[in-house]
DNA sequence: AACTGGTTCAACCAAATGGTTGAAATAAAT
DNA sequence: ATTTATTTCAACCATTTGGTTGAACCAGTT
């Protein structure tokens, strides 16, 4: 059976795209089995209901922003390569998948509890060795003094929403795509010299 | 007939609620309905369809967010009084409407055509008194230097990311309604200090 | 009181949609 | 080659959902 793995990949890969960009209630079990190529039928084979699929595409998308963030968070280099990587890799990861954390955030609301529980079960926390540094750099005075959560919403707010609202973005300055890429890819500089500006003088 | 306006208002209200909170495709005429506590089909006396209807609150959204922000960034104030302005009223207004900025984003997103049209009629354009302000601001250190266009979407993201990922932020830091509260309270400090924190030394 | 315009609603309809089924095709095992 | 298990699909089903209709119900006017 070497089409199993395939065609259920297929099936996922689909599901992927397609929950991703029109959310659970927008998306059509046909389009997706278009979008996959198969027959129908086939999605209920594999996965028995439009709720089971969706819950596997949301986790792995979930998976996709968290899990990573705390890795980086947790490593041994210095607290501003850190917020570089973290940048870099928002980047990175929302070119491929656009429509990933607006997914995330919509589904989230939708069911807040769910999410809870799912978070929980992969028992995230902010690794004590970040907020160590945190506090380093605000004594030397390179970071303004702020907890540490208003430090990371910092981060994640300045990555995130110029790509969860690029439509907005393009619109109102009148961006290409082109144009958008490069807007980005200043930012890769600019988000983290604003993040370690350090207090007002 | 004292009726009619009220009826109307009352639909658009609860459609409103049903909208902002579900999304076009999550949304039911019959909730709305429910909600507006009238009849189903009173909702297609007063808006012909479910798309018409939807418009008509995507509209109106879409008008709380951007026609205000240009008026406040218009005024004569000086940038820093605009820019606590600026968080002053986002913290305002999605206080009142929570899902407002995510259902805008959401929807933009499936038709980002049909918005940049809607956008387009709103002639909303960047004031110059306020990109001058933002040179000097810039010439005088009190701000690193960057297009406006960066230190637009910077406050906008500090300001509304929060309130988009609400739920993101309440469950990986363990924070209560009340906590939340004051966190979006401390923020209001915040953002215009990081805004203003100057080139780095 | 009878007419008239707008307002309300219960019942109904057609299309869309998630899900099922049973048979046919394909591959694996003996 | 025959059996067995898996994979595929066209046709079908039940429910949901946006939308319609026609009669009843007001309120004001004459």
């Amino acid at each position: 059976m070497p089409l199993e793995k395939q065609t259920e990949e297929q099936i996922f890969l689909a599901a992927q795209r397609v929950f991703q960009e029109k959310g659970f209630a927008g998306a059509r079990m046909q389009e997706i089995a278009d979008e996959a190529d198969i027959n129908k039928s086939m999605l209920h084979y594999y996965y028995r209901s439009k709720e089971k699929l969706f819950l596997e595409v949301f986790r792995s998308s979930v998976k996709k922003i968290f899990p990573q963030l705390i890795a980086i968070l947790s490593s041994d280099d210095e607290l501003e390569a850190k917020v570089k990587e973290v940048v870099g890799f928002y980047y990175k990861t929302f070119k491929k998948n656009p429509y990933l954390p607006s997914f995330v955030i919509h589904e989230m609301n939708q069911h807040p509890k769910r999410f809870k529980e799912f978070i929980g079960s992969l028992d995230i926390e902010i690794p004590k060795t970040f907020t160590t540094q945190l506090k380093e750099e605000v004594e030397v005075g390179r970071i303004m003094p702020m907890k540490p959560i208003h430090f990371l919403i910092n981060i994640v707010s300045l990555c995130l929403m110029p790509v969860i609202a690029r439509t907005m973005v393009q619109t109102l300055f009148s961006l290409n795509d082109e144009e958008f890429e490069s807007f980005l890819e200043e930012r890769k500089e600019l988000v983290p010299k604003i993040i370690f500006s350090g207090v007002q003088t």
